[in-house]
Parts: structure tokens; sequence; C-alpha cells
RNA sequence: GCCCACGUAGCUCAGGCGGUAGAGCAUUUCCUUGGUAAGGAAAAGGUCCCCGGUUCGAAUCCGGGCGUGGGCUCCA
């Protein structure tokens, strides 16, 4: 699949220099998720997605030619000849800085020749099924300095059944997205007159949070955190003393600078709240590990472009917690960040995740702290999960700039990947803030700390769950757990006293007293994906029960108080 | 920030090659009291994102903003 995907790219490229003669091409391989590929140009004249059709339908032709796709290893010079003979720069510095030794691998398409490694499928006659997607810009070797190229993406497939499953995907994927959800369900909002990256948490949306917030607090609380409130501000000195604003500071918004010389600024991170709040006591080896958590507003400014939805944006709200710890206790603590991250994620439906250990590079002034730190940080994170075996894979230059992190990585409804929570290690802010405990033979010594988001923070969560659950969130979270419908006016009375029963138990119900009629209510209910909906009428008046249908339609009779009982059990148990 | 697309009523969208706009849903009111996915009627609702320019005239054309969506190292 793989290959037929990047030979589906060279087969673009191919049309794409049939068709814009003296277009560079740089390059085009296949991708995973989203599954497809893209090729990257230098075209002369830009190109926009309208341009896409011909495009298409020039490589449908080349494919129906059955052209060969043919390998050969040229000598260096012959290779770097034939590039230059051809205009293509880049080919020529991919050569330059990626290709050792003398063989240079190129496969030709008719004309058309690219350096690649291969393999390839034997003939264009094989590429049946592809469709170009959208084009967008991307920069040169992902690098903002240096030329922006236009990227086309495109998917291919072993057949075109494949192709029309996974266009029919992409439809559902519309469909979920959360975005749009959101609007529909009236969960956010956003606004130009607030600014972008600044969404409104409606009331319905407000319910779902204050649910989950309830939920996670209560069990750090068990896990024995201990929860604090800290500002969302605090003087600049104290983002220089823990080197946000120098190492941060692309993030960080400009400070509030007053008259007399005050700056305030927005804290993109809850840490060095949590150090204060660690030392307001001299601390004593009794009271390790500390653990202080915070669902902690952060700010940062994250680049126009990249905000998106509740997903990415500017002002979030952190299930942030910080551990102060012996180095002893350093094991034990990081896997009960992982142990906590991972209920969260069963009792939230976060099913398919994965791990990331990111690491530092060789860039020096891009992290804090000595190589040996780093060493011993990793060493930790990466026992800890593989004690607990679990799988990762590793991101090198992904780590924070005082320590290295596991990442748990999750996909949207579009399978686009992100970082939910994380566990983090650091030797660095213990020492700039010069942190102590006292030990047990009455010497000072240092805590180290482990910075852990356990279920990520509240908005991209809420937009992950949005579109986990397409809106038909389990009832422990629904907004509107019950819908009470009466079949006429006539019942409305008893519909209020079903209503006040459940609300008396603590549900979220709503009685619909619309002189609608009953279809229309239900349908109403249907679309607001409500778990329960409770249908009454002169039976039910008269038996004293309720009409109880399922999110699946299932209808049940019941009387009011099994249903009660049922409902609140759900609740708190906080069934999926 | 950069590239491409988009921005018309609360929502989803028509329309408009220059002569100040329309539908459905939602909202309000009236009628209707109907047992499981849209009962009927009427009313109200718009600086056509913003600011400039061209023009007798701009929502429409041009320029500049703002915002939204997709993308911006899965690497021969």
């Amino acid at each position: 699949m793989q290959i037929l995907r990047h030979s589906t790219a060279h087969l673009l490229a191919a049309a794409v220099t049939e068709l814009y003669p003296g277009t560079k091409y740089a390059i085009g391989p296949a991708i995973k998720e989203p599954p497809g590929f893209y090729y990257d140009f230098d075209f002369a004249e830009p190109i926009s997605e309208s341009d896409l059709r011909a495009i298409e339908s020039r490589m449908r032709r080349i494919a129906q030619e059955g052209r060969p796709f043919e390998k050969e290893i040229l000598p260096r010079e012959k290779a770097i000849e034939e590039f230059r003979k051809r205009g293509q720069d880049y080919k020529l510095e991919l050569i330059a800085d990626k290709v050792s030794g003398d063989g240079v691998s190129v496969y030709r398409t008719g004309d058309f020749l690219d350096l690649c490694l291969g393999p390839h499928v034997s003939s264009t006659r094989d590429l049946k099924a592809f469709k170009l997607q959208r084009v967008s810009g991307a920069y040169w070797r992902g690098d903002e300095k240096k030329p922006q190229l236009t990227r086309i993406y495109g998917t291919a497939w072993q057949s075109q059944k494949e192709l029309d499953e996974y266009l029919k995907f992409l439809e559902e994927a519309e469909k979920r997205d959360h975005k749009k959800l959101g609007k529909d369900l009236k969960l956010f909002a956003v606004d130009d007159r607030v600014g972008p990256g600044l969404p409104l948490w409606l009331p319905d949306g407000a319910t779902i949070r204050r649910e989950l917030e309830r939920f996670i607090v209560d069990e750090e609380l068990a896990r024995g955190y201990q929860h604090v409130r800290t500002p969302d501000v605090a003087r600049l000195d104290l983002f220089r003393q823990s080197g946000h604003a120098q190492l941060y500071a692309e993030y960080m918004y400009p400070p509030m600078k007053f008259e007399d010389g005050e700056e305030l600024e927005l804290r993109p991170v809850n840490c060095p709240h949590h150090i204060v709040i660690y030392q307001t006591e001299l601390r004593s080896y009794r009271d390790l590990p500390l653990r202080i958590a915070e669902i902690g507003n952060n700010w940062r400014y994250e680049r126009s472009g990249t905000l998106a939805g509740m997903n990415r944006v500017r002002s979030f709200a952190l299930n942030d917690a910080h551990i102060f710890c012996t180095p002893d206790q350093l094991m034990d603590e990081v896997k009960g960040a992982i142990d906590l991250a991972l209920y969260f994620s069963k009792v939230l439906g976060i099913d398919e995740f994965w791990y990331q250990l990111s690491t530092r590079d060789n860039v020096k002034e891009k992290w804090l702290g000595n190589e040996e730190q780093w060493q011993v940080a990793q060493a930790n994170l990466a026992e800890a999960l593989e004690s607990m075996g679990q799988q990762y894979q590793t991101g090198v230059g992904e780590a924070a700039f005082y320590g290295p992190k596991i990442d748990f990585q999750v996909r949207d409804a579009h399978r686009r990947e992100f970082t939910n929570s994380t566990v983090q290690v650091d030797f660095q802010l213990p020492e700039r803030f010069d942190l102590e405990y006292v030990a047990e033979d009455g010497t000072r010594k240092r805590p180290v700390m482990v910075h852990r988001g356990a279920a990520g923070a509240m908005e991209r969560l809420f937009s992950y769950l949005i579109e986990r659950y397409a809106g038909a969130f389990p009832t422990w979270l629904h907004p509107t757990q019950v819908v009470v419908a009466t079949v006429k006016d006539e019942f409305n009375e008893y519909a209020r006293n079903v209503g006040a029963r459940l609300r008396a138990a603590r549900v979220r119900v709503e009685v619909d007293q619309r002189s609608e009629r009953l279809d229309r209510k239900v349908r109403d209910a249907k679309l607001k994906k409500v778990p329960y909906l409770v249908v009454v009428g002169a039976k039910e008046v008269e038996s004293g029960h309720v009409n109880v249908q399922n999110r699946a339609s299932e209808k049940v009779d019941m009387s009011l108080e099994s249903f009660v009982e049922m409902i609140t059990a759900e609740i708190a148990e906080r069934r999926r």
C-alpha cells in the first residue's frame, strides 16, 4: 500500500511536470495517517485547488498509458548532471546532503526522473484508484526560513471500492467534527469580538466540563493530591526565574507594564505558582511526595494558523499537577501518574492511544541542565513504561526545555494526532528555585519534580470526547440526561412531577411541555442525542409509570422509582 | 506567521457578469391536543465580515484588513 501511494506521488509529479513545464519537484512520500501521499512543488505560477481536476485527469491518462517504473543506479556525477539538466535544484540539494557513496538510485516513469530508493509498482497501469485532495503550503525541509513550496495532497487505494470507502469515512468524520457538533449541540461558540482561539463554553458545554472536572478532582483527591487555586498572572520575574521568559518566549504574551515599573505576565504554565506553594513552608521528607494539583488556566500565544476549534486554543485549563518527591520516590510517582492517566482514559473511553517518549536533541541552547540529569530522567520514564508493560515510540527534540516527557498521543475523528496528556521528569526547576526539604539526617536536600497533566487540557479533552462520542455522551456527562415528553397538554402536570422527582435525584432533566405532537418531541430529543426519553400519557398517569426509551430506541415501561434507581446507578458508576 | 480556499438572517445555504437580497430550519404569536424522528398559519429577522478605491450607483469589481477551515519535515 505504501508502495502504491508512493508510486502515485510520482505519477502526480509526472503529471505536474507535463502540465507545468519548469516546475521544480522536491519530495513526495507516501503517508500513513491520513492515508495517502503528497508531493511538494515549486511552481512558477501559484496554483489553486481548482487546478487539481486537470492534474488528476492527466494522471489518469498517464496511468492508462501503462508507463513502467524503471529503477537505475546512476554514478553520482551522472545523476547530478541529469537533475541539473532538468533544473531540479531541490533534488541536487538532496543528493548533496543525503546520498552517500557513488551510486544514486533513481526511478524513471517515461520522461519523468526522480531521485528515489523505491520500491515502486511495475507500471502506472497499477495505479487505479486515487484522488487529489487539497493544496497547501509547506516549507522546504520544514524550515520556515527556507522557501515555501506548494504541497498537493492525495489519497490512493488498491481499488475504487476502497477509495470510495475511504471517502465515505471522511464524510462521516466531517459529521463527528467537534467544531460542527459544538455548534449544532450548542456546546461552545467562537466570536470575532472575543478573539481567535478564545472559545466560549455555552451552558451545555460548561455542564460537561463541570462533570469532567468533578470526576478528575475527586479522583485526584482520592489518590493523595492536594488541589489548589492560583492566579492566571504573576510578575514577569517569576518566569525569568523558571526560564520560561527565556526559553518559552515565543508562546508567551507581552507583559502588562505599569507606570511604576511593575510587569505582570499571563502564565503559559502553572509550575512556577505551584513551586511557590511548595516554598510556603519548610518541607520535611515526611511531606514528600507532595502532590499539588490544579485545573489551572494557561495562556499561550499560539500562531494564528495553528488554532483549531477547541483543540488548539490560546487560553486553556490544564488538568495539571506537580509532584515534589525524593529521587527514591521518583519511579513510583512516575508510575502513579501513568496509572492515573490510564484510569482516566478507561473511564472517559479514550480507547486508542499510544505513548511517545519525547527526548532532547543536540541543540544546546534549547535545553536546561546537564547530560547526566537528562539521562536519569529519561531512563526513569522509559523504565516506568517498560515495567508497566507499555510500548512506546521516541520523539527526538520534543522534550520540554527542563526535561524529557512521556506524551499520551490520541487521534481525532480525522485521524490527526494530538498529545492529550503528559508526564515529565524535571531536575531543573528545583535547582532554579533552590527547592529543598529536610532529610531524615537533618540535612537539606533537593527534591525532584514530576509535571503531569493526566487528562490534558479541558478544551482539548472536550474536543476529543465530542468526536469520540459524536455528541452522544455517556449519561453521566450528557448535558440533558432525560427528556420527559407528554403526549398531550393535559399530562403536563404529571410530567412536571416526574421531572421534579428526577431533579431531586440530581438528574439533569428537561420537561418538554410544548403543544407539539409527540413525534416532534421525540425527534428533537433524538437530535440532541439525549440518552433517555421518557414519554408520559394516560397510561403512565394511571399506573404511575414512565415509558422509557434509550438511544437505541428500545422502549420499556417501568415505575418511576425503578427508573430513578436505574439512571442514578448508571450515572454514579459513570457507565459508558 | 506563511500557502490555498471560504465569509449573505441565530443555523444550513440559494442568488447576484454593478441598480441596496431569498429559501428551509430555528425564534415569536395564533390555531391544533395529536402514543414514539418535522401538524398548520402568520409575523419578525440582514451595515450581504470590516475599511478604503473605482463608479451616477458596490453586497457584486479592485486593494488592504479581520475571521474561519485545511496544511506547513511520516523525508530520496
